[in-house]
DNA sequence: GTCTATATCATGATAGAC
DNA sequence: GTCTATCATGATATAGAC
């Protein structure tokens, strides 16, 4: 059916994030103008202003969405035990859980991962000081199982901070060259990563 | 002195040229105007199309010239011989000096390697062709010394191709976080993440 | 809720004086 | 080689009709 002046609908908001998260992690937030976010949606600029305030802000609530959610889904596969006990667990299945949920979270999001890290900069000053601490909360729990494996004597790494970093960007990695349908599943995927972090925290 | 209208200078290029650097490693390539370019050297908007045909070119010819330098300056690294031999070296004395030249050779160059890697997208196709074999064949190079050492003996890891684009993925990861003057000096940070891969390789 | 129309401003690039 | 001035375009955001 033509699109029409009079009204509808339930779904434009949705469908303005979508577009947005869709454009600027292929172009980029500078190089995509209001006008293209519309196109994409059907409707002329104007109407974008209906559901949110500035452009700006629809940048930050694709962020901000995507930490939430990253942090929320984490606790929860943190918080799963894995059968056997509920004391707490030794920090090689704790490192695995990570770098698997690590991949197959961000594998299943290209879009949202892009902007999460390629358009910080984007962001005001004021929006990056909500967005930053959300990151290094994350990226905290990987370095407190890297440490508790240090403490164990199951892991065996100079330095747990740098580890903590090289690890995240090696997992980050996974999306400059993944694609769904190609030579490896996610499944492989993990597995493979899986066995060089084990390696490089000396497991 | 002031600067004034009727002339000079002999290094107006060379300064366009550090500012665009500069600004679009810091803002993005699409957030950055000719016109602060021009302020940041201290000529008028007009005067940078002496030396630029235009924006795009200005951004890729910073690319071309950091890829070329990479690809130049590896080259000579990788023919030094250890002074012991001119036989092919091992594995893993290649791979070591690929980490610590990696390191070092961005470690150096923090906003030529941001724009590498950012501001790829920005582009126009035809440059994206240009620029993208150049970093294809750097990758290839670690790539050959990885099948080399996994052909030897030296190195146990389940797929070159994918350790490849995580040893990559791992030390470009540097470029967040290290700064000249912290924590670790420059050859701290080689040492660390020359222990790290060395294990994820399983050398 | 969406449209059309518009205010206001910044952009890349060019022309011509000096 | 740089300046001033300007063109043509496209940007974000708003106002008011429907």
């Amino acid at each position: 059916m033509a699109r029409t002046a009079g009204s509808h609908s339930d779904i434009t908001g949705p469908r303005i994030r979508e577009a947005a998260l869709h454009l600027f992690a292929r172009h980029g937030y500078n190089a995509v103008s209001m006008r293209q976010i519309a196109a994409q949606v059907g409707v002329q600029a104007g109407a974008l202003y209906n559901y949110t305030p500035d452009k700006q802000t629809l940048l930050f609530d694709l962020m901000q969405h995507h930490m939430t959610t990253l942090l929320d889904e984490y606790a929860q596969i943190a918080a799963t035990q894995p059968a056997t006990q509920n004391a707490t667990q030794p920090a090689p299945a704790r490192l695995q859980r990570f770098v698997r949920f690590h991949i197959g979270f961000h594998i299943t999001r290209p879009d949202e991962m892009f902007i999460a890290y390629m358009e910080l900069r984007a962001l005001t000053p004021e929006n990056f000081a909500r967005i930053e601490p959300q990151r290094r909360r994350y990226e905290d729990q990987l370095q407190s199982i890297l440490d508790a494996g240090v403490a164990s004597g199951a892991f065996s790494m100079p330095d747990t901070k740098i580890a903590t970093l090289a690890v995240i960007a090696m997992l980050n990695g996974v999306n400059t060259w993944y694609r769904p349908g190609g030579r490896l599943s996610q499944e492989e995927v993990e597995a493979l990563y899986w066995t060089m972090v084990q390696k490089a925290v000396g497991a």
